[in-house]
DNA sequence: TGGAGAATTG
């Protein structure tokens, strides 16, 4: 049997080239086809890798472009791709395809870090390659993740320049997404507005990106349009698209955008809706009509659809109707709910204990804080994140425990946030607590200045104090911005 | 050969 190439190889000496699996073992040596189909097969990482092994002892050389495209594209198909893998192929290959191209710009894309894949377009062009319609999606993906909404852009003029841009509705969905996420919304309109051909990716994408972005009005009339044909078509225009149906993904954006606003007739009204296409049913849609009721203030109906849930309450439906208990006054009702979530045989979510911890503080119930929080790690294994911490200091400070409160932020394992000593300030004003009110003001200085209800706050503390000079400087400092 | 969006709870 011949050696590779190249000499080493990384998969040969890791070890990794056992035999392979009872169905290819007894046939080989494999053809280069019979190869090139197994990598087609969908492998598992240690076949793929095996694969890739016997290939190399099989005399096709490592630069080999038909071997490393399928060998990157299997990589790719993984369920958890090794990026570095792949680049190492990828290196290898003399005179790399546009396809080629493509698939390792798409590992990139979908990778953690999505940074390496911008570089290879211009890679791509020095090679003298022309990008195709797949490649724009894929560097879009790494744009959008990134948020990289200027890259994105030239990366758009260059489609249309391509004349890649105004016919694939896959590039101008990447385009509607990378524009949304960055907060581009003019752009995202604009183009949204001038696409010829719109699908349900294209209403999800737009509908979702302007819900998500603190743009719920602009999602609730894109809803909307999406429901109404467009208008009958003239002379000029081109023909009426086909309506397009919304679907789970829809609705949820459209929920989570009357929840933001709390548009509690229109909410119902969709859920009216819901209820006669069956999209009801589908356990997403379930628990964003839990957070609408309850963000809503009508937590009897958000109680009336977890109950109707009973066989597709996941943690997440459990947990929405916790925090809305908890924030809705009800706090004995949340932490019987978490009891109850437990006796089900759900674990509870790090989120979660934001609506239990919220649930004591409402309650005044400290030491049941203390325990919960203790719990969470102990029983659980879910590390305390600053929210948590967050939880704790508003427990402490609305108990009127201030100066316990703040010695437990001094004692955080991380650096307190804004919100943290916003919490302080707030139980100080509560309780009349001057002296430290000032010094969470100090810090929220440093951190995060210029929030006019900070100066409330503080004004107000002085006020109380009949300290009026100082209830004018902050009045001052407040209206001149500082 | 390969493609876009991808859910709700703080």
């Amino acid at each position: 049997m011949r050696r590779p190439p190249s000499g080493r190889s990384p998969v040969l000496d890791s070890g990794l080239a056992g035999p392979l699996s009872a169905s290819c073992s007894s046939s080989w040596p494999f053809s280069r086809r019979q190869c090139l189909d197994l990598l087609q097969s969908r492998p598992s990482l240690s076949a793929l890798k095996q694969i890739h092994a016997r290939t190399l002892r099989a005399g096709v050389p490592v630069s080999s472009a038909d071997l490393g495209k399928h060998l990157i594209l299997a990589i790719a198909t993984l369920p958890s791709p090794l990026v570095a893998y792949a680049e190492r192929v990828f290196c290898l290959i003399c005179r790399p395809s546009v396809f080629t191209y493509n698939t390792i710009i798409r590992l990139h894309a979908e990778s953690d870090s999505p940074g390496p894949a911008l570089p290879l377009l211009p890679r791509m062009l020095a090679a003298g390659l022309w990008p195709d319609t797949h490649t724009y999606p894929f560097l879009l993906k790494a744009c959008a993740k990134l948020l990289y909404g200027r890259d994105g852009k030239v990366i758009h003029g260059r489609a249309v320049h391509d004349g890649l841009a105004v016919g694939s509705v896959f590039v101008q969905n990447s385009l509607l997404h990378l524009y949304a996420a960055c907060g581009l919304f003019e752009s995202a309109h604009q183009l949204f507005e001038e696409m010829p051909v719109r699908n349900l990716v294209t209403w999800n994408t737009i509908i979702n990106g302007f819900a998500i972005n603190g743009r719920p009005n602009e999602a609730l009339t894109l809803y909307r349009d999406m429901m109404t044909p467009r208008p009958p078509s003239t002379e000029e225009q081109p023909a009426v698209q086909d309506p397009v149906e919304p679907d789970g993904f829809t609705m949820v954006s459209l929920l989570s955008a009357c929840a933001e606003l709390g548009a509690l007739v229109l909410g119902r009204r969709v859920h009216v809706y819901l209820w006669k296409v069956g999209l009801d049913r589908n356990s997403h849609v379930g628990n964003a009509l839990i957070d609408l009721y309850a963000k809503c203030g009508t937590i009897g109906d958000a109680r009336k659809v977890f109950d109707e849930m009973a066989h597709t309450r996941t943690a997440v439906s459990w947990t929405s109707l916790i925090v809305g208990l908890a924030v809705n006054g009800f706090g004995k009702e949340a932490l019987g709910l978490f009891g109850d979530m437990g006796r089900a045989g759900l674990s509870p979510t790090e989120i979660t204990f934001v609506g239990v911890l919220y649930a004591c503080s409402h309650c005044g119930l400290v030491d049941d804080g203390f325990r919960y929080f203790d719990r969470m790690r102990m029983d659980y294994g879910i590390a305390p994140k600053i929210e948590h911490f967050g939880c704790m200091v508003d427990l402490l400070g609305r108990a009127g425990l201030v100066d316990r409160a703040y010695s437990f932020i001094l004692g955080m394992p991380m650096e307190p946030n804004a919100v943290v000593w916003r919490t302080l300030l707030g139980a100080c004003a509560m309780h009349k607590r001057t002296d430290l009110g000032e010094a969470a003001w100090a810090r929220l200085e440093q951190l995060d200045p210029g929030h006019s209800g900070d100066f409330v706050l503080l004004s107000n503390l002085y006020a109380s104090d009949r300290r009026w000079e100082d209830v004018h400087r902050i009045r001052r400092s407040m209206v001149k911005g500082e």
